[in-house]
DNA sequence: ATCTATATCAGGAACAGTTCCTGTTATTAT
DNA sequence: ATAATAACAGGAACTGTTCCTGATATAGAT
């Protein structure tokens, strides 16, 4: 069991009050405000303790810097090609796709790990095209 | 159109041989077999060449280097929590997930990434302790 | 076949994101 | 209070990838 840390909890918190999955950098420059000598690496090795410790998720989307989550509930997540950014979806129980990757399968299909992407709501509306479009594919 | 290229071939071919869903430094270390002065920027420019043209698959995992596979039509990948082998899996028709986490959703939902994992066959046999496990989540 | 234009190349520097190392500080147990 | 040690700040190092430069290979026109 870790020792208790000023910056862990303040990085446990954050996380826990934001809804926009963000990044370590983003991590970072907020904190900075309440501990101005705080160090990247210090989020960093931060963020991956509170991973193992299964109190944040990490979401290594393939493009771009990972993202953090102080949702640990099971939920899927969006990932929009147009502007980046990453929603909570409602979507639950999708569990029996496992049971359908193992069928004509030899090994043991333990889980999956599942990014839906398209256009959020907002570049749904908006549909100025995008000039640097951002893709996960 | 690209202009043709002898190291981009090798590499297509390369990749249309193998089922292991190799690494950049993998390709680079088997192509330097033909072409001793190939260098590791051809072999990314080309491998991100080829994705951009739909001819061959790039797989980012989340955990180390991404992979290439040759293999373009759609299928699912494992990936083993054991050894961290990528193998090919014959599920197909999972797209009504997309249906699924479209509702209650007010964007597009367009597509999905999912990849599975647990144990592949031989380390399901092998019940060896891995010393140094392979995790992707 | 030769020439010209240009895409691709090899080599290496630069880059982004992340991890690791060192000496110092904060936390916990005694 | 003191001692032991986990966590820290700062920065170097690392991994995987992209970008830049001058040289070479390819394709199209002659």
């Amino acid at each position: 069991m870790p020792k208790y840390s000023r910056q862990r909890e303040a990085i446990r918190e954050f996380l826990a009050a934001r809804y926009d999955h963000p990044t370590a950098e983003t991590v970072y420059r907020n904190l900075r405000e309440e501990f101005p000598n705080i160090s990247l690496g210090t989020v960093y090795r931060n963020l991956t303790l509170l991973t193992e410790l299964g109190e944040i998720r990490k979401l290594s989307t393939g493009a771009g810097p990972d993202r953090f989550d102080g949702n640990t509930s099971p939920h899927y997540h969006f990932i929009c090609n147009g502007c980046g950014c990453v929603l909570d979806l409602g979507v639950g129980g999708l569990d029996h796709i496992n049971i359908l990757a193992g069928q004509n399968f030899e090994g043991v299909v333990e889980g999956h790990l599942t990014y839906f992407y398209g256009k959020c709501p907002s570049c749904t509306k908006n549909k100025k095209p995008i000039d640097k479009p951002f893709s996960v594919v």
